[in-house]
DNA sequence: TCAAAACAATACTTTTTTGTACGGTTTAAA
DNA sequence: TTTAAACCGTACAAAAAAGTATTGTTTTGA
């Protein structure tokens, strides 16, 4: 449960990339000189991006990246899971078994799986609800978008509790 | 963003022992066998459990594990917290900068922290709220009350917005 | 008192992830 | 047409984490 380098890193240069102008792009050497990060180490992040279809390259001398479509059309999910790809594991709860069963220990009442459902369906939410563009909008404008849908969520668990 | 395999792991093993009638104990082989783990393996992590303080042993033949406290004074955060001891790498959005700069580049005006502090402080709130008496209530009751700390939350994070 | 079974602790191996290096291809411009 | 700067891709090295092995200590009970 915590955050990988490449996830922060990447969705940092994402960030870097959605703050542009509209069709403006930015090189790696740039994007590594304002990120404090390798050119060989953004280089191996933004393949991940362009293959996950995030970002568009222009090749040869003046090249660089871009984002494939606009801020507002790309939510954090996308980035991350685009910095997945090349994960050999990719563990949640349950997905994982012991090295010695073919299965999981608890294919039928599991005591974690109903809190780590619950808690992960509501990180998807966020992640999927919140986009490139909420970033840009400075500290307290996403500090209130994050609110918002922790809110929304709030109403929609309510009904499902209710019922 | 996703479970270790020891967070997993300690976390059932912990459960295999809120399972138990107060005062029974538990030994590593029967741990082992119970979530088909190996021997050595659950020793380890019975072990950082244990320099957590969740966990009592006893030594000896017919030695075992079991829990400090009542399970419902064991919030999930604590088992998590206790088996990142060893970690040597311990990261947060912002806890990391690059390696080529000492402090974070955006120590101001970071995009990216908002979504995050919010995010991890709905994580913490869920993980110590919930005990590993919850988790054995079942799935149904986990479920309810999992939601019922969204609720709570939501209602907390809408005071915070509107005033 | 001795043996068996279990915890304690650390060292070690293997696997995964992180981060770097480097040779190849593309393109703008002189 | 040549060169420089940038993307492309893979191979490689280093660090971290996962998982195993081993040796030692404790305790029960024959």
């Amino acid at each position: 449960m915590n955050v990988s380098p490449l996830e922060e890193y990447g969705l940092r240069c994402a960030v870097q990339l959605a703050s542009l102008p509209e069709g403006e792009s930015l090189s790696a050497p740039e994007i590594a000189e304002r990120e404090g990060l390798s050119v060989e180490y953004v280089s191996k992040f933004m393949l991940l991006l362009k293959r996950g279809g995030l970002v568009k390259t222009i090749r040869g001398i003046k090249g660089g990246f871009l984002l494939a479509k606009h801020p507002a059309e790309i939510p954090l999910k996308e980035v991350f899971d685009a910095l997945k790809q090349n994960r050999k594991t990719n563990r949640g709860f349950c997905d994982s078994f012991s090295g010695k069963s073919e299965t999981c220990v608890r294919s039928k009442g599991c005591a974690i799986r109903p809190f780590w459902q619950i808690l992960s369906r509501y990180i998807e939410e966020f992640t999927t609800r919140l986009t490139l563009q909420d970033l840009l909008q400075g500290e307290e404008v996403t500090s209130l978008k994050t609110r918002g849908i922790a809110l929304e969520n709030v109403a929609r668990f309510k009904e499902e509790v209710t019922v």
